[in-house]
RNA sequence: UGGGGCGUAGCCAAGCGGUUAAGGCACCGGGUUUUGAUCCCGGCAUUCGGAGGUUCGAGUCCUCCCGCCCCAGCCA
C-alpha cells in the first residue's frame, strides 16, 4: 500500500507501524481515528497536518476518522468556528462521512459516569478555592497534600455533585475530583479536576448545563464511546496519557483506546499558536483570519495553495517524535511543485513600462499564439495580442546593464515571449527625475513567433502585454510574515517586534493580459518568470481583477545579482 | 536531589545488531530550454549528542554523562 500521493514509497512512520501492527496481530480488524478540535478558532497548517495524519491513517487501513468537536468549554466556543472548521477539513480533501460527533453529545454519559466514579469512591466534591487548590497541589517536586474534602462519603458526593448540576452553587465553590494520587510525580494524577462549574451558554446545549466536563476526563470517555482505535494527539499530552488511562481503566466502557502523542508542527517565520494569530488578527497586523499571511487554513486557500499542495506538504515532513522545526521554504516549495503542474501561464506585468516599437504599423494588432503550459500541450493555446505599444517588467530593462544581464538594454535584442526579437535602440527620460518613461525599440518581422530563421540566437525571453488591450490589475505581493525564523525564540523580546514590515506590497497599476478578464475568484496561474497568483475571493471585482502572489518562481538570477 | 519525552548533515527524515549511513528540502557544479522557471545528470555525514562497555561486528544493546522540549488552568 502506498501512503504517497505521488505514488512514491516513504517508510512508514511509526503511528502507521503501530497501526499496521494491531490489525496484523488481529488487535484491530478497522482503525478508528478521530479529528478532535476545540471549536474556539480557525484551523491552521499545524491542525492540517493532523488532519493528514488522521484522516490519512484512516483512508489507507480502509477504517474510519471522525470529525469531533471537543466543545467543553462554552465559555470559549462558538458555533461559526464549527462550521468554518467542517469547510477547511472539506477543503483539505476529507470526508468524515456520518462520522460527526460533539463531546456535548455526550454529556448525559458523562454524567452517569461521574455517579459512577463517585459510588466507586474515585471522585469527590472538592470546596477548596482555586488558589486553595493551587497550594494543596505541590509542586513539580514536593507532593500534594489531600482535600480536606476528599473523604465524603458516596451519599454525601452524590448529593453535593446533584447540586451542582442543579445550579445550587456559585461558580467556582465546587468541582467534582478524581480521587488519585496526590503525591504522584505527575501532577496531572494529582486529584485532577473532572466537572467544573460554569454558567455560560453552550453553543449546542444552551443553558441545560451548568456543570462541565474538563477535557482530561471527556476525551477518554469520547473516544471510548465512539471506539476509537488510536487516539493520536500532540507531545504535550504525554503526561496526561496516565490519567486518560486511570479513567477508561476505572470506569466500564465499551473499549480502551490507545493514545499515541507525536510532534507538533513548527515552521520558521512564522507562529503557529491560535492565541497569537489571534492577537495579529486583534491588533490590525493582518487584515483577518483569512489574511493570506496567515498560515490558518483559509488563509492558505486565499493565498492560493492548493490542498493537494497542502496534502503533500505534510506528507513530506513526516509523523516523529522530535520537536522540528521546518523550514517555510519547504511549504513554499509545495505549493511550486503542485501550481508547476496545474497552473495555466499567463503573461503578466508588475511593474510597467512601456516599449514603443517603432518600425511596427500603428493600428495593427496581431492575435499570437502562446502555449497554456510548454510541458503538457493538453493544455492548449490561447491568443495573445500584439501591437505597437506594449508593457515590459521595468526590471527588464536596464540603461547600463552588467555582461550577465540577459534582458533589454540600449542596443541590446531580446525576445518578447512568443511574438518578436526587438532590439532597443533609445530611451525615453524624465528630464527632472531621470526616470526612463519609454524604450524605443524596432522588432523584426522575420522573427514573428520567436524563431529567427537565420538562425540567431538571443540571451534573453521576456514577457510583456500588448498596452492597448492590457487588463489593468491590482497585484499583491506577500512576503512572510516575519523577518526572523523563530519570532517565539526571544522570551524577552515579543514576537510582534519580529514582524516583516514588507510582508504585504499593493501594486495597484499591474497589467495582465486580457484572456484574465473572465478568471474566476480562487483560480490560479503562472505569470511567465514571476510566480503564481490566483484572483483574490475577497476582493476582486469583476472589471477590477486583484491578484494575489501565492509564491513566486524560483530565481536564480536574484542570487546572481547579490 | 520530581515526572514525562527527544537527540542521525544547514533543515526535515529513513535506519528495528551484519553489504559503501535511504530519501526530500537547501546548497554547489554541469546539460536541455522561446519562463534566468520546469526538467535531467552529478556532488554534498569515514559518521549517528559525548564517554565508556557488551559483541567477530553497534547509529542500532548496556552504563554513565551532556543538551533541548513539556508538566504546578476550575483551558484544550
Amino acid at each position: 500500500m502506498s501512503n504517497s500521493e505521488s505514488g512514491h514509497e516513504k517508510p512508514l512512520d511509526f503511528i502507521r507501524q503501530r497501526v499496521s501492527e494491531d490489525l496484523l496481530t488481529g488487535k484491530h480488524s478497522t482503525p478508528v481515528t478521530r479529528f478532535p478540535p476545540e471549536p474556539n478558532g480557525f484551523l491552521h497548517i499545524g491542525h492540517a497536518k493532523s488532519i493528514c495524519l488522521n484522516f490519512g491513517v484512516a483512508r489507507e487501513y480502509n477504517g474510519r476518522c471522525h470529525l469531533r468537536f471537543d466543545d467543553t468549554n462554552p465559555s470559549k466556543e462558538e458555533s461559526a468556528y464549527v462550521q468554518s472548521i467542517k469547510e477547511d477539513v472539506k477543503w483539505l480533501g476529507f470526508d468524515w462521512g456520518k462520522n460527526l460527533f460533539f463531546a456535548s453529545d455526550y454529556f448525559d454519559k458523562l454524567y452517569e459516569f461521574a455517579l459512577e466514579l463517585i459510588r466507586k469512591e474515585k471522585a469527590f466534591v472538592c470546596c477548596l478555592t482555586a488558589d486553595e487548590m493551587r497550594e494543596y497541589r505541590g509542586t513539580l517536586k514536593e507532593p500534594g497534600k489531600e482535600s480536606p474534602y476528599r473523604n465524603r462519603t458516596v451519599e454525601e458526593n452524590l448529593k453535593l455533585f446533584q447540586g451542582m448540576k442543579e445550579g445550587k452553587f456559585e461558580e467556582g465553590s465546587h468541582v467534582l475530583r478524581a480521587k488519585i494520587d496526590m503525591s504522584s510525580p505527575n501532577l496531572n494524577m494529582r486529584d485532577p479536576i473532572i466537572y467544573r462549574i460554569m454558567r455560560a451558554h453552550h453553543h449546542r446545549t444552551g443553558d441545560t448545563w451548568c456543570i462541565y466536563p474538563m477535557y482530561d476526563y471527556t476525551h477518554c470517555l469520547s473516544d471510548a464511546l465512539e471506539a476509537i482505535t488510536h487516539s493520536l494527539c500532540t507531545l504535550e499530552f504525554e503526561d496526561h496519557r496516565p490519567l486518560y488511562d486511570w479513567v477508561l481503566d476505572t470506569l466500564e466502557t465499551p473499549c480502551h483506546p490507545q493514545q499515541i502523542e507525536f510532534a507538533r508542527l513548527n515552521l520558521t517565520y512564522t507562529v503557529m499558536s491560535k492565541r497569537k494569530l489571534m492577537r495579529l488578527v486583534a491588533d490590525g497586523h493582518v487584515t483577518g483570519w483569512d489574511d493570506p499571511r496567515m498560515l490558518t487554513v483559509s488563509g492558505l486557500r486565499r493565498r492560493g495553495y492548493t490542498p493537494a499542495s497542502i496534502r503533500n506538504f505534510c506528507h513530506e515532513i513526516g509523523i516523529g517524535k522530535k520537536e522540528s522545526w521546518i523550514d517555510m521554504g519547504v511549504l513554499e516549495n509545495a505549493i511550486r511543485n503542485d501550481l508547476n503542474e496545474k497552473a495555466p501561464r499567463v503573461l503578466g506585468i508588475l511593474d510597467p513600462l512601456k516599449v514603443v516599437i517603432t518600425n511596427y504599423p500603428e493600428d495593427q494588432v496581431e492575435e499570437l499564439a502562446a502555449k497554456n503550459h510548454p510541458q503538457n500541450p493538453d493544455m492548449g493555446v490561447r491568443k495573445i495580442p500584439f501591437s505597437r505599444e506594449i508593457y515590459i517588467e521595468h526590471t527588464d530593462f536596464m540603461e547600463d546593464p552588467p555582461k550577465k544581464f540577459f534582458r533589454l538594454g540600449i542596443g541590446r535584442e531580446v525576445r518578447l515571449r512568443y511574438a518578436y526579437f526587438i532590439t532597443c535602440e533609445s530611451i525615453v527620460k524624465d528630464e527632472a527625475t531621470g526616470e526612463i518613461l519609454e524604450v524605443h525599440c524596432t522588432y523584426d518581422p522575420a522573427t514573428y513567433g520567436g524563431n529567427a530563421p537565420d538562425g540567431r540566437k538571443v540571451k534573453g525571453t521576456i514577457h510583456w502585454v500588448s498596452a492597448a488591450e492590457a487588463l489593468p490589475c491590482e497585484i499583491r505581493l506577500y512576503d512572510r510574515l516575519f523577518n526572523v525564523e523563530n519570532p517565539d525564540s526571544d522570551k524577552e523580546v515579543d514576537f510582534k517586534e519580529h514582524l516583516n514590515p514588507d510582508s504585504l506590497t499593493s501594486l495597484p497599476n499591474c497589467m495582465v493580459e486580457p484572456s484574465l478578464a473572465d478568471a474566476e475568484p480562487g483560480t490560479c496561474f503562472q505569470f511567465e518568470r514571476q510566480g503564481y497568483f490566483c484572483v483574490d475571493a475577497k476582493d476582486s471585482m469583476p472589471g477590477a481583477p486583484v491578484f494575489n502572489r501565492t509564491v513566486g518562481l524560483r530565481d536564480s538570477w536574484a542570487k546572481v545579482k547579490k
